[in-house]
DNA sequence: ACCTGAACACCGTTCAAGT
DNA sequence: ACCTGAACACCGTTCAAGT
């Protein structure tokens, strides 16, 4: 009988299919993301989304808020508010990290979450604790979580989806046209050749990535 | 006769679509920029366009080539590092100013054009001087860009192409969301809420931007 | 060299209708 | 409440053909 098919459909439902278009999003990149696709994912007919979500900007909104949901803040710790700050930027990054596919979708989307914006009281918080002014303090928050998205999208060798073998290809071809450079017109670029293709050490890199913005934010800190 | 007519169309040329296509995407945005809206402007077919670029990722890589074509480096001078890296990273703000809806097409194509490559050899030969290895240089060089058009493309009220009235609805909107949250849970949040609508001063928002980027850099620098 | 015409395989979305 | 069918207005792109 038809209960007992391996093929029955279960019900969908918001949370299935944000899970699905989170998990798709990673796979092949946002622009597999569709609404179509989707549909066919789970067997059923495009229309039916539509039920569970607005448009397809609401499926898009239910990707940041699974991400958004997935970062565990610390504990309010009794350090100095820069290593507050270091701590909560650090659970952002760990969130963030395992999406490098989705996370452009976050940045505009923290106040449509409540996990979005219970991050961003709380990062807004501790700068005005740290003296920020109200202004200051929103600026340089959206700031920081934008530059956590860059360096998880923009890590060398990771902006990509591709099959070990479309990758290697396509590396080869980056790097005959930065071998083709005249060495005399761009000797630092050359030099630097391989680290725009692969990251060696990827916790350093993030490291050093959370340094910069834990110093930059202290270099505007008023006072 | 056909010559005189004032809706004679002149011959298309690379050129000339990359530039209406830059100007499209600041008026209306990058969604806006599609093979077959352009073939209309220009009162073609929209195949004719193939014939000047490959595809369409060949005319965005059209229009992020003229926005680097109009950095304009300053002379190397004499100061310190910090004061020579702050004064490059002026000269690319500037240029991205004026293209806030275009402008995050450029981090992922600096390779692609020429002025993109001299930017980024510039700005990682200064640093590959003031210390940093090959690859935390090249690291460094393409988070400072990233960083810029963060400024440039999150700056508040900055976002969108709308119609003044449409952009007040929003703002209405968004306001009204902000004004419903518990202001026992979200006192900084709403304490900041104006400063998410819209930026009152930009030189000193793009300023304070600057002042963090150098720091930052700074602070990561060896020894 | 430069452009057109027709066609294909995709999109998001609306609206009425089914159960 | 939840999903389908048919239809519409868009996309990018290929391929053969015109001048």
């Amino acid at each position: 009988m038809a209960s007992a098919s391996s093929t029955t459909r279960e019900r969908l439902s918001r949370e299935t299919l944000a899970a699905g278009a989170l998990a798709l999003a990673d796979r092949e990149g946002l622009e597999a993301v569709t609404i179509r696709r989707l549909a066919t994912d789970k067997s059923v007919t495009p229309m039916a989304l539509y039920w569970h979500f607005k448009d397809k900007d609401a499926v898009l909104d239910g990707i940041a808020e699974q991400i958004f949901d997935s970062v565990v803040l610390p504990e309010p710790s009794t350090g100095d508010w820069d290593e507050q700050l270091r701590e909560v930027l650090d659970a952002v990054l760990a969130a963030i990290r395992p999406h490098p596919l989705a996370a452009d979708l976050l940045a505009p989307r923290v106040m449509k979450s409540v996990a979005g914006l219970v991050l961003a009281e709380r990062v807004i918080g501790m700068l005005r604790r740290a003296g920020f002014s109200p202004q200051q303090a929103s600026q340089t928050a959206s700031f920081l979580l934008c530059s956590i998205v860059t360096l998880v999208t923009s890590e060398p060798g990771k902006q990509t989806n591709l099959t070990a073998e479309d990758q290697e290809n396509l590396d080869r071809g980056k790097r005959a046209q930065l071998a083709s450079l005249d060495p005399k017109l761009f000797p630092s670029l050359l030099e630097s050749a391989e680290f725009f293709l692969y990251c060696d050490d990827e916790d350093t890199y993030f490291a050093r990535g959370m340094d910069f913005l834990v110093d930059g934010t202290r270099g505007v800190r008023p006072s």
